[in-house]
DNA sequence: CAAAAATTGTGAACTAGTTCATAGTTCGCT
DNA sequence: AGCGAACTATGAACTAGTTCACAATTTTTG
C-alpha cells in the first residue's frame, strides 16, 4: 500500500547475491514486536511475508497505527538517513517473515547502484504524502468518514469485489481512525444497515464504493 | 523548524552561479497563496523571507496547517520526486520573499551536486517523522495538550525567554491543533490562569517549560 | 483619524464521541 | 470437545469539544 516497489527489484545476480549474503531472516508471532519506539537504530528490514503495523502508543497503552505494511515493504528506514532514534514501533499483525539488513551493508548497496536510493526517496515521498493526508482526516473528518475511508484504504480485490479481511480487527481499525473500538463497531453496523458493506466472520465487503465521506 | 539545512548551503561559487541563473524571485503579501493543492507542479520554492503555512483545506473552509516554514527551507519538493499532484496548499503568513526554481534547472544541479539530493533526503525523513509525531498527537492527546505542544514547538528564543509570536493567530493555532478557535482561546485562558504562558498582544510567552501535556 | 475588517473573549446550547458495564460470539489451543 | 482468551455488540451515562451568538478589542486601510 506505501509503496509497491521492491526495494532490491531489477539488481543483477551478483549484486542480489552480495546483498543476499547480508540479510537474515527471522519470523514474528502475530503480536510479537519487531522494533520499539525510542531504539538506537542499526537496521533496515523488509517483510517477506505477512503483515505489520507502525504505531505509537501512549502510557496508557491507548495506540495509533501509523501505517500497515505488506509484503515487499521496507521499513525502519528512516534512522538510516537522519541518525535518530526510531520514531514508531512495529508489530506482527499475523505471522511474518521478515529479512533484516544493516545500514552498514545497506550503505554499501547503495553506492553499487544508486537507482536504490532513488528508490527509497519515492518511498519516504510515498509516507510523506500518506502521512500528511492522514492528518488532515484526523483534523477534519468525522469518525464515520474516517472509518470509511480507512476501509477504501484497506480493501484489496478479491473475486471481483473489494474486501477487508484479515488480520484486521476493529481494535486495530480504531487504532488507525483514531477513536474508540466501539465507534467503529456502531459505524460499521451503520454502514452494514444502509447497504454499503457487507460483514462476514473478520472479512469486510465493500458493496458500494461510495462509501460515505463527508467533510 | 522542519530543517535547519540550506539546501544549497555550500555548493562552489560557480555552482551556485549556474542555479542562480535560473532562480526567480517573487514577493507574496500577507494571505496569498503560493501553489495549491492537486496543481500540477513543475517548481520548488525556497523561502528568503518571511513565513508560510502548508496545509489542507476542505469543501466547508476549514483548514489543517501540516507545517509552517521559515526562511531556508523549502518546499514543494515532493512531485519532483513522485510526479504526483501537489499534496497540500501554501500560503504566506505574512510578507514573503520566495524564490522558486524549475525541478528541471533543480535536477540539472543535484546531477552536479550528489550531496545535495542527500539533503533532500534528509529533509524528507524529518518531514515525516514530523508528520508521523503530529498523527500521534491528533489521535491520542486532547486539545490542551495539543495547543501546550504547538506552543513549544513554535517558540523561539527571544531576550533568554521563549516565545511565540507573530505572525500566528489563535485561529492559525486551531488549525496546526485541529480544534475550533475557541477552544484555543479557553485553553490559553487556562494556561495563563495557571501561570505557564503570559499573552500580550500578539506573542505569547512560556513561563514554565513544564506546560501540561497529558496523554 | 475614522471606518472597516480582523481578531479575541466568553456564555449557553448542543452533539459527537468516550467510557463503562455487561452479554454474546468466535477463535485458538491442548 | 471443551475452556479460556480475544473479539464483537449494544445500551446508558457522561464529557470534551463544537457551534452559535454577540461584545469588546486590536489592527488595517482609505
Amino acid at each position: 500500500m506505501l509503496n509497491g516497489i521492491p526495494l532490491f527489484g531489477d539488481l543483477n545476480a551478483s549484486q542480489l547475491d552480495s546483498i543476499g549474503a547480508q540479510l537474515a531472516m527471522r519470523v514474528y508471532e502475530k503480536g510479537d514486536v519487531i522494533l520499539r519506539q525510542g531504539d538506537i537504530a542499526d537496521s533496515l528490514f523488509i517483510i517477506v511475508s505477512g503483515q505489520a503495523k507502525v504505531y505509537m502508543s501512549d502510557d496508557n497503552h491507548r495506540e495509533v497505527i501509523i501505517s500497515t505494511l505488506s509484503p515487499g515493504e521496507f521499513f525502519g528506514e528512516v534512522p538510516l538517513i537522519d541518525n535518530e532514534p526510531r520514531s514508531a514501533s512495529v508489530a506482527a499483525l499475523d505471522r511474518c517473515h521478515v529479512q533484516s539488513l544493516s545500514y552498514k551493508a545497506f550503505k554499501k548497496t547503495v553506492d553499487r547502484s544508486p537507482d536504490i536510493a532513488r528508490r527509497l526517496m519515492v518511498t519516504l515521498a510515498a509516507r510523506l504524502r500518506h502521512a500528511d493526508r492522514q492528518i488532515g482526516t484526523l483534523a477534519l473528518m468525522n469518525i464515520s468518514s474516517r472509518v470509511s475511508r480507512a476501509l477504501l484504504e484497506l480493501a484489496i480485490m478479491s473475486n471481483g469485489q473489494r474486501v477487508v479481511g484479515e488480520p484486521f480487527t476493529q481494535k486495530d481499525l480504531a487504532g488507525m481512525v483514531g477513536a474508540s473500538r466501539e465507534m467503529v463497531n456502531r459505524t460499521l453496523r451503520d454502514l452494514t444497515e444502509q447497504g454499503f458493506i457487507a460483514v462476514h466472520r473478520k472479512s469486510i465487503t465493500i458493496l458500494n464504493e461510495n462509501l460515505p465521506i463527508s467533510f
